[in-house]
DNA sequence: CAAGGTTAGTGTATACTTTACACCTTCGAA
DNA sequence: TTCGAAGGTGTAAAGTATACACTAACCTTG
């Protein structure tokens, strides 16, 4: 019974960003490296031991802000990544030792997805600490520890989500068009909805209401603009 | 960075069971409590301290074993809870000092829903440890620690993944009959179905087999078995 | 052994929802 | 002025969901 442990327990942050050109995910460098000959991946998704005082909530905007700024964003807990042996890996040491007390140490994460839109959060946030990059979804390559896991969990939930939560508004501009809104179902969903049909749906939706304003400086017609009312009693 | 932590990780099982009488939590009493004039809840689901070599389903396995006896049963990670203080009420102090070496460490848990169908396993196990029983899911009282609402997030979950995965048969024996598949997505999704209609949609799900074999021993009409097999290529 | 109680099991017509599909509009650029 | 490129719109047909009521089969009791 009541076994002595000693762990330590992270949040790690898998943050989509969307906007016309697609889903990226944000990752940072790991700092701190001596530029030895190591050939470990270099990057890794923002995360960080949590404090004593503090929730995991918060802990995950604490830990999302410090590492590359981002905050007040869309933040929602998804799994937590127990496997005794996730930081123990070869690849991963070297990083470990250079910023850790107890780089042997078992790391328990608890996993948030986070959403932005790339137009209204500044799109590629000025770190303070390493660099920060948008990476396409689809040309994520090796990440630290087991995070290609962990994102391709966040990014499950993330579909699983978007259907019956009204979440696909926090990856788009305050103001966008159908098509926009479109483009990121197909993309997220993996599959491709007709125009008409989809514009019905919205419609239906009180909470997706058309503005007063139209897009400007495209070489087509303008798109009437659109904004998510949360408040608008759903159903 | 990496501030220097020292916290516990436990596991909570929110264990439902179900029978024709209902919707049931598993609930263990606090053994080792001194019988004094603490008048704090006796009673808390059951979880435990993870081991320092295992994982989190594998720890949920074990710790649920360990305690209720329980075993090979369906088990789902569905959040972690980590408020700093969710240990620290007045209320559960003294069990933890009977039990804990740092009764005042903090303690993040990883809660698992279980589905057990009350006739196919032991429906009262047998405990070594301490009090176990099965709660009627609307008779619930107070519970230690933050295990009420932990047991309604377990419920919230349930709701969500019964329609879109197949785990209601988790909750039923090998056999069932279809009245009584209904009455459980009616007790669990909280609204009354047509008995005509739910029989077509079963009948349309290709993994919900007639079997040649009768209900006996009931006062009317005997309904046709059935039994659940995951490997008819779903839709 | 007949009658009564109790749950099992079944089909159809109607309303609603989903799907498939094609053409004109409006802007900027050339 | 024309052209290219995306925006915006309606309808018919198919499919799905809903509402609804009676007969069948077992056990129990008198």
């Amino acid at each position: 019974m009541s076994a002595s442990q000693s762990l330590h327990l992270s949040v790690d942050c898998v943050v989509f960003g969307y906007d016309d050109t697609g889903l990226r995910v944000l990752v940072i460098d790991q700092k701190g490296l001596p530029d030895g000959d190591h050939d470990g991946p270099k990057t890794q998704l923002p995360g960080d031991l949590i404090l004593m005082d503090e929730g995991l909530d918060q802990a995950a905007e604490r830990v999302l802000q410090e590492l590359t700024q981002l905050q007040g964003i869309y933040l929602k807990q998804f799994m937590a990544f127990g496997d005794p042996y996730r930081v123990s890996e070869l690849k991963d040491r070297a990083w470990l030792q250079s910023v850790r007390h107890l780089p042997e140490q078992r790391v328990v994460t608890v996993g948030y997805y986070g959403l932005v839109s790339l137009q209204d959060y500044n799109p590629r946030p000025a770190s303070f600490a390493g660099g920060v990059q948008w990476l396409d979804l689809n040309e994520v390559g090796p990440l630290a520890f087991d995070h290609n896991a962990i994102l391709d969990q966040a990014f499950e939930s993330l579909k699983e989500q978007i259907e019956h939560h009204h979440i696909s508004f926090e990856l788009l501009p305050k103001k966008f068009t159908l098509t926009q809104l479109q483009a990121l179902y197909e993309l997220v969903l993996e599959r491709k909805f007709d125009k008409r049909n989809f514009r019905k749906n919205v419609k239906k939706m009180n909470h997706v209401v058309p503005l007063d304003e139209k897009q400007t400086g495209v070489m087509h017609k303008p798109a009437q603009l659109f904004s998510y009312h949360p408040n608008e009693n759903s159903k």
